[in-house]
DNA sequence: ACGTGTAAGATTTTT
DNA sequence: TCTTACACGT
């Protein structure tokens, strides 16, 4: 026994473990070390919520749960307890040797899961493990939902009739299958739009419901009704191709659980630390399954930010962050609100909109920033200003020495990127747009995997329809739906079925360019074995003729040959990273592959994207595009309060994305979608304080807008087109163009900006000298021409 | 079986 | 405006 108390022993182990820790401020140190039972992380933005999981998993791989347990341990020595005062004091600086001396219950590396939404943050998070740990930093399972999923399933999916070697199908494998669904039970795709009913049953599988549960959750709604009988044949489908969809993957890894309480409790014992980062954007399955695992340790540990959650449309419910005290009893929340990100104005713009919100936990993030630049709020005339303006912004902010790459412009939905990118290209500035059309959801791309993947497996079916004729051989859809019957009738493959064509009288017809299809798949089949990836691509591009048809395309077969040649790359690095990878790996690491996961954010580039895709990174200088009512908040979600709240948290991500400067742009006019609207002024801009904004008007003649600042930004809320009446005087018609000069009785001279012809009447927008931008109706004000 | 025209429709999307 | 889906004609 050595002479030491058990409080002076705890005393002394809390500051070694704070010296390990210094560079965390207490309450991230706090988090690090609450080693046992359930613990919330309400993370701010920039608060450093990765450093934080980083440093937990470190701290439980050396100390174990060395901060949280209690007593003397029997093996310490006099020499260990002279040591640790040294270190207590910052005269010894051996962790190695601390974690000897105080480390206890060490987990192993495999013991922890981390569970993350993107591979990116997955591999972020590994990346920073291994700088921290070195190599047993391998061991720890840092995985996405679906990946680590997909792990368990591949080796225990088997007692839920599925085959190990499953498929994962992605949204557009899986639409493809609710379509012939519909067509089998002969539901109008009108009334029921495929993508939404996909995105009912999607939804479904998010709350873990079955068809069945489904119809009877709904009280004998027809359309529900309509769809739980899709959703029974999607789900037939799906199990008879051995394939699953991405909510499966959660889906079937529950009830795995729920079924087998021994595989369950094999995976309790194997992870007994779990985290969850971004826990705000998990679904009910989510949550489901991270109690699952976490039931027997109760060790979990969950990080998010209420206020960052933005994918409720996606099935995730915010009830999982506010409701986990009482879902886990005795849980820890921990609140990480200094902001290391924002200047003191951004994070002010922030907290002031998102304090709009009711639905929330509450936070209040503060930093010891600099206070920075006001936010900047620039009123174009249309689209086209607003891209000068964000184009003029960025090559003057490079002329004072920024980087492209410190920029980032956000918009709320990829319409809005057409014409900024067109500035871009015109004013030559290096740029990369994010998202829209992404890679694998490119055709040429589908393609390409779908015939690897036949050639990986004939049977899926799926794929084998969509390139059984692409390019164009001479099966058409009559020969495959002749061809799918048989296969349905008999129960086997549809790529048996037209591999011996020769014997069903209905394919008599066809039989030569059936048979040389499969002839073509056969051989591939052998390169397959024998070659390498891009060989094999080379080969499928060459013998499908699908090279010879993109060549035919011109100008935009090009770019589809360069988007194959990036597929090429993506195999060959897969190849140098996987020695013995094979076809089969390589198409289901691409099937949880996204677009993220290839964009190389080291580039010097300005980087455009939606404000969605922008959650998790950070740049000096960004633009919001588009802060008007209708495109943000979007107009789909003006009428609920609380997709409005959805909105406003999507704002809040949008401004803590930026470092140092924030510029909110709209226009006055704006054509989207073929036509031109006017659009107030975002509410959110109008619940940023006035004394953060720097207002600057370009819809207005230009002396005018310093001397009035206050009158042009009441200018800007006026506009619009609610005040206008309905019905109106039919008077002599005046005819007004763009340019042409006004008078008004009140707001005297004025330029017309633009007019739309409107009941009987013309709608005009006129920069007048009293008060700024008005919209009239011409006749109804008594517009005069000058 | 395939190409052409027209009409409708159009948030956000970590996997 | 731009894309995608289907109806029609060859």
């Amino acid at each position: 026994m050595v002479n030491i108390t058990s409080q002076e022993y705890q005393t002394l182990k809390q500051a070694a473990l704070k010296r390990v820790f210094a560079r965390m401020n207490d309450r991230q140190r706090e988090a690090v070390l609450q080693t046992d039972g359930p613990v919330l992380i309400l993370a701010g933005a920039g608060s450093g919520k990765t450093t934080v999981l980083v440093n937990r998993v470190a701290n439980l791989v050396r100390f174990g749960r060395a901060a949280s347990t209690e007593g003397v341990p029997s093996w310490l020595t006099e020499e260990n307890i002279a040591y640790l005062r040294d270190f207590a004091a910052g005269s010894q600086t051996d962790e190695e040797r601390l974690a000897e001396i105080i480390s206890e219950d060490r987990p192993k590396p495999w013991n922890i899961l981390a569970i993350t939404f993107t591979n990116k943050a997955a591999g972020e998070l590994k990346e920073r493990l291994a700088a921290m740990l070195g190599d047993s930093a391998n061991d720890v399972m840092a995985a996405t939902f679906h990946s680590a999923c997909v792990r368990i399933l591949r080796r225990e999916i088997e007692p839920l009739g599925y085959g190990k070697s499953f498929t994962i199908y992605d949204t557009d494998d899986s639409l493809r299958v609710v379509k012939d669904a519909m067509k089998s039970l002969n539901v109008d795709d009108r009334t029921f739009p495929p993508k939404s009913v996909l995105s009912v049953i999607g939804r479904a599988k998010d709350e873990l419901l079955g068809p069945e549960q489904l119809a009877e959750g709904s009280n004998g709604d027809y359309r529900m009704g309509v769809i739980a009988k899709i959703y029974r044949s999607y789900q037939n489908t799906l199990k008879s191709a051995n394939a699953v969809d991405f909510d499966d993957i959660i889906l079937l890894t529950v009830r795995l659980f729920q079924q087998y309480p021994d595989v369950l409790e094999h995976y309790q014992n194997r992870y007994k630390y779990i985290m969850v980062d971004e826990y705000q954007d998990t679904n009910h399955a989510q949550y489901q399954l991270v109690s699952l695992l976490a039931g027997r340790h109760k060790n979990l540990c969950v990080v998010g930010d209420d206020d960052q959650s933005i994918y409720k449309f996606r099935g995730a419910t915010i009830e999982n962050i506010l409701s986990f005290e009482n879902q886990f009893p005795g849980a820890k929340v921990i609140r990480l609100e200094q902001n290391y990100r924002c200047t003191q104005r951004i994070l002010d713009a922030a907290n002031a909109v998102i304090a709009h919100n009711t639905e929330r936990k509450g936070k209040t993030l503060w930093t010891q920033n600099d206070s920075g630049e006001q936010v900047q709020l620039y009123r174009a005339a249309d689209e086209q200003g607003e891209a000068r303006f964000i184009v003029d912004t960025v090559l003057k902010n490079v002329e004072n020495g920024a980087k492209y790459k410190d920029h980032a412009v956000l918009y709320r939905m990829n319409a809005q990127s057409n014409m900024i990118e067109r500035a871009f290209v015109k004013a030559g500035v290096p740029y990369k747009i994010i998202g829209g059309l992404r890679f694998f959801e490119r055709k040429e791309i589908r393609d390409m995997v779908a015939y690897l993947s036949v050639i990986n497996n004939p049977s899926d079916s799926v794929r084998l329809k969509r390139i059984i004729n692409e390019p164009k051989r001479g099966i058409g859809d009559s020969t495959v739906a002749a061809a799918e019957q048989i296969s349905a009738q008999l129960g086997i493959p549809l790529f048996e079925v037209i591999a011996n064509a020769e014997s069903y009288a209905a394919m008599q017809k066809k039989t030569k360019p059936l048979g040389e299809f499969v002839q073509m798949i056969l051989e591939l089949q052998k390169t397959a074995e024998d070659e390498p990836l891009s060989t094999l691509l080379d080969e499928v591009m060459s013998r499908t003729g699908y090279h010879l048809y993109l060549l035919a395309q011109g100008f935009e077969g090009q770019t589809r040959l360069e988007n194959i040649e990036e597929l090429k790359s993506t195999m060959v690095k897969f190849e140098e990273e996987n020695e013995d990878g094979d076809l089969s790996q390589f198409l289901e690491e691409v099937a949880l592959y996204t677009d993220m996961d290839r964009t190389d954010l080291d580039d010097d580039t300005v980087l455009m994207m939606t404000m969605h895709s922008a959650k998790g990174l950070e740049f000096p200088y960004v633009f919001l595009a588009g802060a008007e009512e209708g495109i943000f908040p979007g107009r789909m979600s003006m009428n609920s309060p609380s997709e409005i709240e959805e909105e406003r948290r999507l704002a809040y991500v949008g401004i803590t994305r930026a470092k140092k400067r924030l510029y909110l742009t709209t226009a006055a006019q704006r054509l989207l979608f073929g036509q031109t609207t006017r659009n107030r002024l975002s509410r959110f801009v109008g619940e940023i304080p006035k004394e953060l904004l720097d207002v600057e008007d370009a819809t207005v003649v230009q002396h005018r807008v310093s001397a009035y600042p206050q009158q042009e930004s009441r200018a800007i809320r006026t506009g619009g087109l609610s005040s206008v009446e309905a019905t109106q005087p039919v008077a002599a018609k005046i005819d007004l163009k763009p340019g042409d000069l006004v008078a008004h009785k009140v707001f005297g001279e004025g330029m017309v900006l633009s007019v739309t012809p409107m009941a009987n009447d013309l709608l005009v927008e006129a920069a007048f000298e009293r008060g700024g931008t008005k919209k009239l109706m011409a006749n109804f004000a008594k517009l005069k021409k000058l």
